[in-house]
DNA sequence: GTCTATAATTTGATAGAC
DNA sequence: GTCTATCAAATTATAGAC
């Protein structure tokens, strides 16, 4: 295990912090004890907490495009599957909330670049879903899933049941 | 307008503010401020943060099941609608998050207490909505329209867009 | 009940040495 | 790049006068 540039390792402890505890919920010492290393080293990458949570944001949303690929070349019903499974790793394998969901509750109290770079999350989500393949005509829409997802994140960990995330959304087959 | 008791006033501005920027979101200062007191007179209707958290949880519980009202007594259908007008008027009329989906959201950063009365909330959507009569064999399950209202809730602030909610949730007729 | 005063800690952020 | 040192402000919370 190479380990990673401090940039990296910061922005790791601080994804793990805000999808557990928001924006507000996290601090540069906290990141800093997490990496190892002292605040003003943490300053050193990120000036302000308004430019740690924007790159935050944008890695978030980069890594989510990474993952479903181009919408395109995919099966039909195939956009939705991905994206499901893109919500349900979050909770049940990073046993987090959706970074840009909790970000999204908080939008009012976040710089206004940090809530931009969310808007940018959920207009690619649904850009993606809208793009892909459907497998019926009746397929849900894309606002209404992606609602559902963020909506049964928030459900499982409210109750702490992993099992309701599947409930409220339908995965894998109820 | 008779001026209310100083402690509904800190709740309604702890409400405000929780609703908007989470629990880490807001301080004990700023409450007195917007209520026109000092802080140390916040302190002595709630000792500690999580006592007030605790509270607004409860109170915001207590409000929605006043307005549910009994679900043994409705027509069908009319149980979902009512949950769907809840969140609904949150949005439009408060234009706030709805502020148990958002503690949820940050269930892990919160005082086990105020973790609980969060999570009473959701208990009491599910049973309601389990328990009014439906409009059709076909009705969306529990948890999929509360994770449905809630996300909706999450897309419509996060791209500012009220319209988002709609489009989501189907309501009043998408 | 509300205040003044204050304590102890934490926060976001900067200056400057190495 | 990382550190020490520091700052000003904010935070939760308490003691005690009125």
């Amino acid at each position: 295990m190479l380990d990673q540039p401090a940039r990296d390792q910061i922005l790791d402890a601080a994804e793990r912090r805000a999808r557990a505890a928001g924006y507000h919920g996290f601090s540069f010492r906290e990141l800093a004890d997490d990496v190892g290393i002292k605040s003003s080293s943490v300053h050193y990458y990120f000036p302000t907490k308004g430019d740690l949570a924007e790159a935050l944001a944008k890695r978030y949303t980069e890594r989510a495009a990474d993952r479903l690929g181009d919408p395109d070349m995919l099966a039909p019903g195939e956009g939705a599957a991905r994206v499901a499974s893109l919500f349900r790793d979050a909770l049940l394998i990073d046993d987090r909330m959706c970074l840009c969901g909790l970000f999204g509750a908080e939008r009012d109290a976040l710089p206004a670049p940090v809530a931009a770079a969310v808007a940018e999350f959920f207009l690619l989500i649904l850009s993606y879903l809208d793009r892909a393949p459907k497998a019926s005509r009746g397929d849900e829409k894309p606002a209404a899933m992606l609602a559902r997802l963020e909506g049964g994140l928030i459900l499982a960990r409210a109750l702490n049941d992993p099992n309701l995330f599947d409930e409220a959304t339908g995965s894998p087959g109820i």
